[in-house]
RNA sequence: GGGAAUGUAGCUCAGCUGGUUAGAGCACUCGCCUGAUAAGCGAGAGGUCACAGGUUCGAGUCCUGUCAUUCCCA
C-alpha cells in the first residue's frame, strides 16, 4: 500500500530524513559489506586538508567523485571507499607561523624550538575536522572516514620511506646544483605546483647594458635583462648561433660619447633606434652570425668574488630569442635554470651572491647586506654613473611570488635531493597512453606534454612539517657514505636498539644517529635537513594509506590501481602526476585508469569565484540549506561539461529545483495519490505489452532507450550524457505521458486500460529512482523507500543497494517513437492555429486537418487521431488532400540529392526552388501522389522522387492555419450550437474544479452543486448534466441557489453570467 | 614567449563520421490552460555559428591563418 505523498516538498528537510533513514540502516557500509563477494570497482580519494573550510569547489568535486562508486554499486561491484586527509606541508606551516606571529622561518627554531612547531602543525591540521564531517555527510558523499588514511600517521610514513628506499635503490635518488624557484622569506625552494599559484603581473626594471669587450675601445656587447640585481653573479652572455648581429657605431645624443654597439640586428632597429635623440645616431658598420660571437671576452662589470680559471666570454645558448631585449642575454649561473646549464656547459664559476635569506653577501660592498629587490635600484643607479646603462624602462610581465608569503621569488642554485623522474619519461607517457582521461585531449595535451618534457622531481623541502627525507649521510667529509633508510626496523638494525616510540617527524628522527667506521676512518651518521615535497606523500597513497608493505599486503593488492579518480584540474601537475609518477618508478602500472579532470568554478559574473568578490561567492552551506545537496549535485553534472569552468550562483541551482527536481517529485506525488486511492498492487499481474495503450508502449519505449543511453554513459565516464537524457524524459513523463494519461487514472471503475496505466508509469518512477540514484542520492532514495521498499518487504530496503536497471531491447519501437515525435508537432501546429484564431482549449471545433509531406506521415496521422483530436478538443482529425485548396507549396531537395547529383546539383535546385507557381504546383502535386517529377534542363532531363525532394505545403483557405517545415495545421473555426454549448460546459467544469481546489476538498469527495446561470448557460448546463457531474463528482446540479445566506461565487464570461455553490457531501 | 582548451540566441549549453529552413532549456513579452505541478502549453522577439581565406555540389562541422577569453607553463 502506498504512501500518498503531498505534491508540496520541503527539499532540505527531506534530505535530513534520508540521511537519518541511512544512519539508522547502516545503508553506507552495507552497501560496501554487501558486496564484498563482487568484483572490485576501486577509487581512490584524493585527500583534502582539513585545516581549511570546504568550499563549493570541493563540492563539485566529490558529486563526481561520488556518482560512479555509487553506479558501480548497484551493478555488484565493491567498491571500499577509503577517504584520507593531507596533512603535511608549507601551508600548515604558514597557518601556524601566522597564529604564532612569525614572519621568517629562522624564528621557528630560534623563538618556538620544531618539536613544539610541529606539535602545533598537527593540531592545526584537523582544525575543521568536524565541519568536514559534517559536509561530508550532508553532501552525501559516501567515504569511509573512519578508516581513512592520514599522511602524518607514523604507519604511512614508514611506507613512504620505503617507497623512497626503493627508488634509492634503483639509483634515482640524487643531490645536486639546481635552480629552484625560492621564497626567501619562507626560506625554502617552491614546487612548481606552489610556483604555478603565485603569478602575478608586476613591473620590473628592464635594463639594458653595456658590456666593454676587452679587445676592443668603445665597444660593447648591448645586453638585458630584468633582474639587475644578478648582474654582480654575471660570468657570461650568451647568442643564438643562427641569430643575426650587427655592429653599429654612432652616439645617443649630441653629447654622448661615439661608441660601437653589438646586438641582435632586429632589435637594432625596434629598440635602439628609437632611443636615439637630436644629434645622435648608428649606422651599421658589420654584420655577423651569433656564432661569430661566441668566445669574444668582456670586462665583468662587478669582480665580488675571486674566480679561477676563464670566465666573462659569450657562450651560446638556444633559449636565446630576439623577442626581447636584445639577442644578447647575461648569464648569472646562480640565479636561472638556463643560466645555470649554460654555466655546467662552459664550466662557469657559480657566484652565489645573495645568501638564503636573500641578502647580499658582504663581498659585494655595493649592496652588501640589501635584499636581492632592494638592489636593482643601487645597481642601476651604479651602472648610470659609469655610464653602462644604455637605457631603463619599466617591464610588465608575470613573475611568480610565492603563493604564501606574496613575495618575489628568487631563481636561486641550491643543493638539493631530486628524483631522476627523467629516467622514466617513456614508460611515463606509454602508461600514459592507457588512461582514459576525461576531457579526453588532457591525455596527449595538458598531461600528455608535460610528461614529455618531465623535469627531474625536486624532493627536498628545507622545512619542518614533513615527511622527513630518510637519508643519513657520514659527517666525516672524508667518507663518502650515505644510507636511505626504509623501515622503522632498519634504522633500529642501525642504532642497534629498539625505538618503538619513535614519531617519524623532525626533530625526533634528526636526533636519530649512530657511529661508523668506513675504511678505518670513523664518523657520525646524521640524517639530512630536508623533509620532502609533499605532493610526494599524496602520490603515495596507493601503497602509504594502508601501510604497504609492513600491513595489510592483501588489501594493496586488491586494491591497486584504481579504477577512478576525480580531482580538479589543477591537480595536473599535483596529484595526477605524483601518483602517476610513483606507480610508473615502483612498479611499472598505472595508478588509475580512468580520470576525470574537472574545471574551476566560476562566479555569477563569469570570473573565478573569490571571497573576496563576496557579491558572487556562494557559500555551499547556503545551497545545502535551501536548495539541498541534490540540486547542487545535479547542478554541477548537467550545467557543463566536466572538464569546463561553471558559473555557479544560488539561482542556478534553485532552476534545477524549479525546473527538474519538482517536474519529478509531481510525477511522483500523482502517482502515489492516485495508487493509494485505487489500492493499487504492483505486484499484481503485468498487462501484456502488446495489450497497452499506444502512449504506454511509448514511454516505456522511451525509458529503455534512456536505460540504454544512461548506462552507456556512465561507462564511458560521460557525466553530462548520463544525467542530461535523465531531465528529458522526465520532461516527456510528466507533460506528455501523463498529461494524456491522466484520464485513464481518473476513472472509477477498475479497467485493464486503467491497471495497465498504473503499472506503466510504476516502471517508469521506479526505473527513473534507480537511474538518479548515483547524481541525486536523496531524491532516488525517497522515490524508492516508497514505491519498492515499503511495499515489497524482499526487495532491498534502499535504492543504494539495489541492482542497476537493465534495458530490455524488445521494449523499443523505434517506429512508435517516430510517431509520438510527428504527433507532438501536429498538436503543437494545432495550438499555435488555435493561438491565431484566438480559440481558446476549452472551445470544442469540429475539426484539424494536418497537410503532411509524404503519404506515410498521412498514414500516421490517422493512426494517431484519437490522441490529436483530444489534445486539440476537436472532433475530427483528418488530413487534407492534395488539391483541397492548399495556396502554396515549395519545394527543396533533400540533403543528399547533392550526392546523387554532384556538379549538377545547383543548377537542379536553383530550378527547383524558383520555378513558376503553376510548375511547383504541378511538380508538388505529382510528388504529393507519389510520383516522379520531371525536370528539363537544356539537353539534360532529370526525373526526381519524393525521396529525393521535400514538398513544404502553407496556407489553407477558410482555416486557422499555422505552418511549421513542410507541415501544415487547419482548424475549421466554423462553430455551431452543440459546439457552443459544450465549450460553455466546460467552461462550467472549470468553474466549478476552482470551487473544489478553494475549499480544499479531497479528491474523492462527492459534492452538491447549485447555480443560477443566464439563459443561454442554463441551456448548455442541462444539456451538459451529466458530463458536468461524473467531471466533477457531484452528485445533484440544482438549478437554483441555497437561500440559507450562503454566499454563491459569481462569474463572468462568454458573455454569460454564472452564480455557483457548492456543498461538500458525506 | 610556449602549450592546452574554449568561442553557436541576453544567459547556460546540444549539434554524431560535412547534408533539409542551426536547436534545447532559462530569462523576456503577449496569449492560453490548470483538481498532479514551485508547474504546463502556444506565439513573439532574439543568430553574419568570433573573424578571414581555402577544400567541396554543399561547411557551425574539415584545413590554414587571425582575434578574444580561460587554464597550464616560462
Amino acid at each position: 500500500m502506498f504512501k500518498a505523498v503531498k505534491p508540496q516538498v520541503n527539499v532540505p528537510a527531506l534530505e535530513q530524513e534520508i540521511l537519518a533513514y541511512w544512519r539508522e540502516r547502516e545503508v553506507f557500509r552495507r552497501s560496501m559489506d554487501e558486496r564484498k563477494e563482487g568484483p572490485r570497482y576501486v577509487f581512490y580519494e584524493g585527500p583534502p586538508t582539513a585545516n581549511g573550510r570546504p568550499g563549493s569547489h570541493h563540492l563539485i568535486a566529490r558529486a563526481f567523485k561520488d556518482l560512479f562508486p555509487r553506479y558501480k554499486t548497484m551493478q555488484g561491484h565493491y567498491v571500499l571507499r577509503k577517504g584520507g586527509w593531507d596533512t603535511h606541508g608549507l601551508p600548515v606551516e604558514i597557518e601556524v607561523q601566522k597564529e604564532l606571529g612569525i614572519e621568517f622561518k629562522h624564528e621557528i627554531e630560534e623563538k618556538v624550538g620544531i618539536a613544539a612547531f610541529n606539535q602545533k602543525c598537527k593540531e592545526s591540521v584537523f582544525k575543521y575536522i568536524q565541519e568536514w564531517e559534517e559536509f561530508t555527510e550532508r553532501t552525501g558523499y559516501w567515504v569511509s572516514l573512519e578508516g581513512a588514511y592520514v599522511t602524518y600517521h607514523n604507519a604511512y610514513i614508514q611506507s613512504v620511506w620505503w617507497i623512497l628506499k626503493q627508488l634509492w635503490d634503483k639509483g634515482l635518488i640524487y643531490q645536486g646544483y639546481k635552480v629552484v624557484p625560492y621564497c626567501h622569506v619562507c626560506g625554502t625552494p617552491l614546487s612548481s605546483h606552489e610556483v604555478s599559484l603565485g603569478y602575478e603581473e608586476v613591473d620590473d626594471p628592464s635594463a639594458f647594458v653595456r658590456f666593454k669587450l676587452r679587445d676592443a675601445e668603445n665597444t660593447y656587447f648591448l645586453a638585458w635583462t630584468t633582474t639587475p640585481w644578478t648582474l654582480p653573479g654575471n660570468v657570461a652572455l650568451a647568442v643564438g648561433k643562427a641569430i643575426d648581429y650587427v655592429l653599429v657605431e654612432g652616439r645617443l645624443s649630441a653629447e654622448a660619447p661615439q661608441e660601437r654597439l653589438c646586438l641582435a640586428q632586429a632589435l637594432f632597429e625596434s629598440v635602439v633606434l628609437p632611443q636615439v635623440k637630436e644629434g645622435g645616431g648608428y649606422q651599421v658598420v658589420e654584420s655577423m652570425k651569433g656564432a661569430a660571437l661566441v668566445g669574444m671576452h668582456y670586462e665583468p662589470l662587478y669582480r665580488p668574488l675571486p674566480v679561477e680559471g676563464d670566465y666573462a666570454y659569450v657562450t651560446e645558448g638556444d633559449f636565446v630569442s630576439t623577442q626581447d631585449g636584445t639577442g644578447i642575454v647575461h648569464i648569472a649561473p646562480a640565479f636561472g635554470a638556463d643560466d645555470l646549464e649554460i654555466g655546467t656547459r662552459y664550466g662557469l664559476p657559480v657566484l652565489v651572491t645573495v645568501d638564503a635569506a636573500g641578502k647580499f653577501i658582504p663581498e659585494v660592498e655595493l649592496v652588501a647586506g640589501k635584499t636581492f629587490k632592494e638592489a636593482d635600484k643601487v645597481i642601476l643607479k651604479d651602472l648610470r654613473e659609469r655610464g653602462l646603462l644604455f637605457m631603463q624602462k619599466n617591464y610588465r610581465h608575470n613573475y611568480p611570488h610565492c603563493w604564501r608569503s606574496k613575495n618575489p621569488l628568487m631563481y636561486y642554485a641550491r643543493h638539493t635531493w631530486y628524483i631522476r623522474t627523467t629516467a622514466y619519461r617513456d614508460q611515463l607517457v606509454a602508461l600514459n597512453n592507457t588512461i582514459n582521461w576525461v576531457p579526453e585531449h588532457t591525455k596527449q595535451g595538458r598531461f600528455g606534454s608535460w610528461l614529455e618534457d618531465v623535469k627531474d622531481w625536486a624532493l627536498g623541502r628545507e622545512r619542518f612539517w614533513g615527511t622527513p627525507l630518510p637519508v643519513w649521510v657520514c659527517d666525516n667529509p672524508e667518507i663518502n657514505h650515505a644510507v636511505c633508510v626504509g623501515s622503522v626496523a632498519e634504522l633500529e638494525s642501525y642504532v642497534g636498539r629498539p625505538l618503538p616510540d619513535l614519531e617519524l617527524h623532525r626533530p625526533y628522527v634528526d636526533d636519530i644517529t649512530w657511529e661508523v667506521e668506513v675504511d678505518g676512518k670513523r664518523g657520525t651518521m646524521r640524517r639530512v635537513p630536508e623533509v620532502i615535497d609533499v605532493w610526494f606523500d599524496s602520490g603515495a597513497m596507493p601503497f602509504a594509506q594502508w601501510g604497504y608493505p609492513f600491513q595489510k599486503q592483501e588489501l594493496f593488492e586488491d586494491q591497486y590501481p584504481a579504477d577512478y579518480i576525480c580531482e580538479a584540474v589543477d591537480q595536473t601537475r599535483g596529484w595526477f602526476y605524483s601518483l602517476h609518477a610513483i606507480s610508473t618508478m615502483l612498479s611499472d602500472s598505472v595508478a588509475y585508469k580512468n580520470v576525470i579532470s574537472l574545471g574551476h568554478i566560476l562566479g555569477a559574473d563569469g570570473k573565478k569565484m573569490s571571497k573576496s568578490r563576496p557579491e558572487t561567492f556562494v557559500a555551499p552551506w547556503d545551497v545545502l540549506n535551501q536548495y539541498g545537496a541534490d540540486a547542487f549535485r545535479w547542478y554541477m553534472y548537467v550545467s557543463a561539461p566536466p572538464g569546463e569552468s561553471r558559473v555557479l550562483s544560488l539561482e542556478k541551482v534553485g532552476d534545477v529545483v524549479r525546473g527538474f527536481y519538482l517536474t519529478l517529485w509531481n510525477v511522483f506525488s500523482f502517482f502515489t495519490t492516485y495508487a493509494a486511492l485505487d489500492k493499487f498492487d504492483p505486484a499484481s499481474a503485468p498487462v501484456p505489452l502488446a495489450e497497452r495503450d499506444a502512449l504506454d508502449r511509448w514511454i516505456l519505449g522511451e525509458l529503455n532507450l534512456l536505460v540504454e543511453r544512461v548506462t552507456q554513459a556512465l561507462e564511458a565516464y560521460d557525466v553530462p550524457n548520463a544525467t542530461r537524457p535523465v531531465e528529458e524524459f522526465v520532461d516527456d513523463l510528466s507533460n506528455w505521458y501523463l498529461r494524456r494519461s491522466r484520464r485513464r487514472f481518473w476513472r472509477s471503475e477498475d479497467t485493464q486500460d486503467k491497471l495497465a496505466a498504473y503499472q506503466t508509469l510504476y516502471e517508469c518512477l521506479v526505473s527513473v529512482a534507480k537511474l538518479l540514484a548515483p547524481s541525486m542520492p536523496f531524491l532516488a532514495e525517497r522515490l524508492y523507500v516508497n514505491l519498492v521498499a515499503e511495499v515489497d518487504p524482499s526487495a532491498p530496503d534502499s535504492v543504494h543497494l539495489a541492482r542497476w536497471p537493465q534495458a530490455d531491447r524488445t521494449h523499443i519501437d523505434a517506429a512508435l517513437v517516430e510517431e509520438m515525435r510527428l504527433a507532438k508537432r501536429l498538436v503543437s501546429l494545432g495550438h499555435g492555429a488555435r493561438n491565431a484564431a484566438k480559440i481558446r482549449v476549452r472551445q470544442p471545433l469540429s475539426e484539424a486537418a494536418f497537410g503532411v509531406p509524404s503519404t506515410h506521415d498521412a498514414e500516421l496521422v490517422m493512426r494517431l487521431q484519437e490522441l490529436i483530436a483530444d489534445e486539440l478538443n476537436v472532433k475530427r482529425v483528418r488530413v487534407l488532400e492534395a488539391d483541397e485548396g492548399m495556396v502554396s507549396y515549395a519545394l527543396k531537395p533533400v540533403d543528399t540529392l547533392g550526392r546523387d547529383l554532384r556538379g549538377d546539383f545547383p543548377a537542379v535546385r536553383q530550378a527547383i526552388v524558383s520555378g513558376t507557381p503553376e510548375q511547383v504546383t504541378n511538380w508538388a502535386r505529382a510528388l504529393l501522389a507519389g510520383e516522379n517529377m520531371t525536370l528539363e534542363m537544356g539537353e539534360k532531363t532529370f526525373s526526381l522522387s519524393p525521396q529525393q525532394v521535400i514538398v513544404m505545403q502553407s496556407g489553407a483557405e477558410g482555416y486557422a492555419v499555422m505552418e511549421e517545415g513542410g507541415y501544415v495545421a487547419a482548424l475549421n473555426t466554423q462553430l455551431d450550437d452543440a459546439l457552443l454549448q459544450e465549450g460553455l460546459a466546460r467552461e462550467v467544469v472549470r468553474r466549478i474544479q476552482t470551487l473544489r481546489k478553494d475549499a480544499d476538498l479531497d479528491l474523492s469527495d462527492r459534492i452538491r452543486v447549485h447555480y443560477a446561470a443566464s439563459t443561454k448557460l442554463a441551456e448548455a448546463i442541462a444539456q451538459y448534466q451529466s458530463y458536468i457531474a461524473g467531471e466533477t463528482l457531484s452528485e445533484e446540479i440544482i438549478p437554483s441557489l441555497p437561500g440559507n445566506g450562503n454566499a454563491p461565487e459569481t462569474f463572468e464570461f462568454e458573455e454569460e453570467t454564472l452564480r455557483l455553490f457548492i456543498e461538500k457531501l458525506g
